[in-house]
DNA sequence: CAGTGAGCGAGCTTCCGCTTGACTT
């Protein structure tokens, strides 16, 4: 028997922690929420106050049985979770179902897994905050109703199994509004005007910087003026403008930047990101990782500073405290950061290596000294005009923490950017080598990322560190939402050249428009939004969920009754889903007339069918049945053209016979691909299935069938035991003896597998 | 898994936030 349960949200924090507190203390893990409301039923009675009903989750079952064991046998049971509203109703939660008397229940609370911080928790526990409580109780019950009412609502009006919260909802309006204003952009041309320069000092050395004119024009014509001057024109550097500029390093990781950073330098995604921190998180290699905090201990501080003087000397240590900007942040957690920071590599798979190493930079360098650099304009003359050009450039006087680390941005860079300039002066006469007028044009905002819809959630106010990564696997299952690479095209652009003397000009294209891995609508997810706009304003409102959460907040203050606080929602919330059911069902869209087929003069319909969206040639009512295609991946009902729509009919095709069987070219859930005797083969990335011909098909059946005979061969074999072999299978390499199967362990080259090796992994996995 | 494009109408679907788990051929 125990003196003292210590019980705690997580099982890796017990482990710390009981290492921390020693004899006389056995620290267990709730693992989260252990009791929630009903996960059939709404589990709230609204006549009666509003009255929640709650159950014990039946994966915690065991580990409340557990709980209760200990808390009967414990002299004292300290509730330790979280400092925050979900925190103070885990405890609350734990004190009711464990039936917790309250002389021997004490309830802690620390920001940090420091031995300090929690002897310093230990001496001085509190009670459990009800109005915290309660201000938890508010948000569970609202987003309750909110997603349980409204989802029936669109099963009756617009399909089955859809889904709608308050969460959600809203993450997917900030895709479709994107996506529209995408669709409304007109790309506008105009003219940067770019010369590149070339100066001789003193001693004769000649060095090359290049310049941009200070305007840019609107027509060919405009452009074309400027460079018949500089052809005679004489340049002159009439000012040359030094700035001293400091740049300071980003704050500690938060889950969002995180997110943020491993998606733009390692290119992971939301969930990727997660999955590596949580490995990282057990293996005792960083603190938590679901937070909304930038602070560090000060014990983290104290040891960033040593390490940094130790690595980089003194003058690279600037001891910097972060504050938190964001809306709603609750910062029960430190920031993300090393649990150790003189612990600067980590002995782990890849993946952890690259994100521990990313996380190790990134807290550090925020505790380093800020960047001196000096910026340079040089504004140069034209003798026969009125503009300039200007001359850009950036030097670096002390490199401080962009010695280890500097975020990046999701744009693209900027052609032409900051270089260093060689010296100039006032009164200078560079010489142009070129004078260059470019063709470019304005950009549309891009699509999402996951993590910058996160980051956008998160400026909202909207979801939380824990529901980032779940969110946007809800809309991509909900089909609301899909995750696409574009290809994107070639664009024609105009570039004129002035060089010795002489005007070129020519017509050049570029590629434009490749998108990886970008989220945009379905037409679903569209339509759903509009209903939800149109009928539920309120709840879709960006601003819906700071709102409610001033509320919540006044709740933890003990300045409003929660039952209150609901019962004013729901009223209104109610009607609006009562008039909504009152509605017309939206069930099959409005088809949308594109134009006539030339073909058989029919309309050409697309509209969301059974199966998704289709495009529809001719009437229900014709007395020849109308003829159907499914839209492909990419095109949307509001932007799909006649003659896209028209393109879809012309598959399936026949391309002729192969061993006396139709060869077909068709476009498949998993894209292009060629069907003969029964079996698909994928057309490859540069065939087009609307001009490809019978014999590239052919050699792409033939290519086919030799891999697969290949992929059938072991990846290696035996000689002294023919039973066992390495082969190759549906979820990578595997061992195969004796008739079972055996998983090959990470850091194994599965083609390089002595017998001794593989007898090894099949005596281990036995245990 | 590579198509489908309706009127027999069962029973089901769904929220947000805490936490980690189990493992195929």
């Amino acid at each position: 028997m125990q003196e003292n349960l210590v019980i705690v949200e997580s099982p890796a924090k017990a482990k710390t922690i009981e290492k921390f507190l020693g004899k006389g203390y056995v620290v267990k893990s709730s693992f989260g929420h252990i009791r929630d409301l009903s996960k059939k039923e709404l589990g709230i009675d609204i006549q009666n106050d509003f009255t929640p009903h709650y159950e014990i989750s039946p994966d915690k079952k065991k580990t409340v049985a557990e709980l209760e064991k200990l808390a009967k046998e414990a002299g004292t049971v300290w509730l330790a979770s979280d400092e925050d509203r979900e925190g103070e109703a885990i405890a609350w939660h734990l004190s009711q179902v464990l039936g917790l008397k309250d002389d021997k229940t004490k309830r802690i609370v620390f920001h940090e897994i420091t031995k300090n911080a929690i002897l310093h928790a230990i001496e001085n526990p509190r009670t459990i905050d009800l109005n915290l409580v309660n201000a938890q109780q508010a948000r569970r019950i609202l987003d309750r109703l909110v997603g349980f009412e409204l989802s029936p609502v669109l099963w009756k009006k617009i399909k089955p199994s859809l889904s709608a919260g308050r969460v959600q909802s809203v993450a997917v309006r900030l895709i479709v509004e994107r996506e529209r204003e995408i669709m409304d952009f007109k790309a506008a041309a105009y003219y940067r005007v770019l010369a590149d320069f070339t100066v001789t000092d003193a001693d004769g050395k000649k060095s090359a910087f290049r310049a941009e004119l200070s305007k840019r024009y609107a027509t060919e014509q405009e452009a074309l003026a400027l460079l018949e001057k500089c052809k005679t024109a004489v340049f002159t550097v009439r000012n040359v403008e030094r700035k001293p500029s400091k740049k300071s390093p980003a704050a500690p990781f938060t889950t969002s930047t995180l997110q943020q950073e491993a998606g733009r330098k390692l290119g992971m995604s939301v969930s990727q990101t997660m999955s590596v921190a949580q490995r990282l998180y057990e293996a005792g290699y960083i603190t938590y990782m679901r937070t909304d905090s930038v602070n560090l201990s000060g014990q983290a501080i104290a040891a960033a500073k040593a390490e940094i003087v130790k690595l980089f000397g003194e003058k690279y240590s600037e001891v910097r405290n972060y504050k938190t900007k964001t809306k709603g942040a609750q910062e029960a957690h430190e920031a993300i950061r090393p649990s150790y920071m003189d612990k600067t590599v980590i002995d782990a798979a890849p993946a952890e290596k690259r994100l521990y190493d990313l996380i190790w930079k990134r807290t550090i360098a925020s505790q380093m000294a800020a960047a001196q650099t000096e910026r340079t304009v040089v504004d140069i003359e034209i003798s026969n005009a009125e503009e300039r050009f200007v001359a850009t450039g950036e030097t670096v006087l002390f490199d401080g923490f962009l010695k280890l680390y500097s975020e990046s941005t999701e744009d693209e860079a900027q052609e032409g950017e900051e270089a260093l300039l060689p010296p100039l002066k006032q009164g200078d006469r560079p010489e142009a080598k070129s004078v260059t007028a470019l063709q470019r044009f304005t950009q549309s905002p891009p699509r999402y990322s996951e993590a910058s819809l996160v980051k956008r959630l998160e400026e909202l106010g909207i979801g939380r560190p824990s529901t980032y990564a779940p969110t946007i696997s809800t809309i991509i299952t909900r089909g609301y939402v899909v995750k696409e690479n574009r290809e994107g095209g070639k664009r024609g652009y105009v570039q004129l050249k002035l060089e010795k003397g002489e005007i070129v000009r020519k017509e050049l294209s570029e590629h434009v428009g490749k998108e990886k891995n970008k989220l945009s609508p379905t037409d679903i997810g569209m339509l759903v939004t509009d209903y939800l706009d149109q009928q539920f304003t309120d709840v879709m409102d960006y601003n819906f969920t700071a709102m409610v959460e001033k509320e919540f907040d006044e709740i933890a203050e003990g300045d409003k009754s929660w039952v209150d606080m609901i019962r004013k929602f729901y009223e209104k919330f109610h009607s609006t889903v009562d008039r909504a059911l009152e509605s017309q069902p939206v069930r099959s869209s409005q088809p949308h007339l594109l134009g006539t087929d030339p073909k058989s003069g029919k309309p050409v319909y697309v509209k969301i069918g059974r199966f998704g969206p289709v495009a529809q040639i001719g009437d229900a009512d014709d007395a020849e049945k109308p003829r159907f295609a499914s839209l492909r991946k990419g095109q949307l009902i509001a932007s799909i053209t006649l003659e896209e729509a028209l393109d879809l009919f012309t598959l399936p095709r026949t391309v002729g016979e192969f061993e006396e069987k139709e060869v077909v070219i068709g476009i498949g859930r998993f894209g292009p691909y060629v069907r003969h005797d029964g079996k698909f083969v994928s057309l490859g990335k540069t065939d087009d299935p609307y001009t490809i011909e019978l014999d590239r098909a052919v050699s792409l059946i033939r290519d086919k069938r030799e891999k697969d005979a290949k992929a059938k061969e072991p990846i290696r074999t035996y000689p002294e035991d023919d039973g066992l072999q390495v082969l190759n299978g549906r979820y990578g390499p595997y061992i195969a003896w004796q008739g079972k199967n055996y998983r090959i362990p990470k850091g194994y080259v599965p083609a390089e597998l002595t017998l001794e090796q593989c007898r090894e992994i099949i005596a281990k996995s036995k245990k």
